[in-house]
DNA sequence: TAAATATATTTTACAAAGTAGAACAAATGA
DNA sequence: TCATTTGTTCTACTTTGTAAAATATATTTA
């Protein structure tokens, strides 16, 4: 069994993206961010599929926002890191840094 | 589509297991080498479906030994990181570096 | 030398994570 | 009201991750 604290590729990629956008954001700007920082590409699709699994997880929690008095302003859902996502990121960085310890590749 | 770079989760530990043992190395060493630097247990299942799948992108070779002259001494096969795989294992490197910028968890 | 035992790999079957695109929802502007 | 815009949800499928049983092949021992 897969232990609480083991990150998918791409779950790693989205907590540390919540992290780094600080507080609240959502779904489409997660995705710019994750695009602009090391470009990487994402459907919708994978992104709230990946999100709600990790939400289920408990390492990301979502509060559903007011729509905002703008064309298509439709009411945005907030994902915000958890202490479990932090713990796990971090868990994961530490085993991370171990693995790399004295490589030179 | 996934980028030639993408490792997955466990993709990645083996690359890097596979780097810190240098030169070749065989199916429980691996696994034992893996437990022993970062506490993670994996079946031989697991071990050798992944790595045959790497094999298959390019990202190591194996090579079949041959048998030792001790009991169960059976042919051991030996892989090694290719080029290829080196260069996976830099950029996925690199992405993580830089999201982890300006990070304090 | 046949059976037991040890080391190692391969096969099989399934669960979880990753992915794309279409469908849907809800707002405003014309 | 209907076209347009922003955003989320649904659906279907591929790839990765996982465990356990089956198989292979060597030595030791009865």
């Amino acid at each position: 069994m897969r232990q609480p604290s083991q990150l998918g590729e791409f779950e790693h990629l989205l907590l540390l993206t919540l992290a780094q956008l600080k507080g609240k954001s959502y779904g489409t700007e997660i995705r710019k961010t994750l695009k602009q920082l090391i470009n990487r590409d994402s459907s919708i699709g994978a992104l709230y599929a990946t999100l709600e699994r990790m939400e289920k997880k408990g390492f990301i929690s979502s509060t559903l926002g007011e729509p905002t008095a703008e064309r298509g302003g439709r009411a945005k859902r907030y994902f915000e890191l958890s202490a479990e996502g932090k713990q796990a990121l971090r868990e994961t960085q530490q085993q991370l840094k171990t693995m790399w310890q004295g490589l030179e590749l």
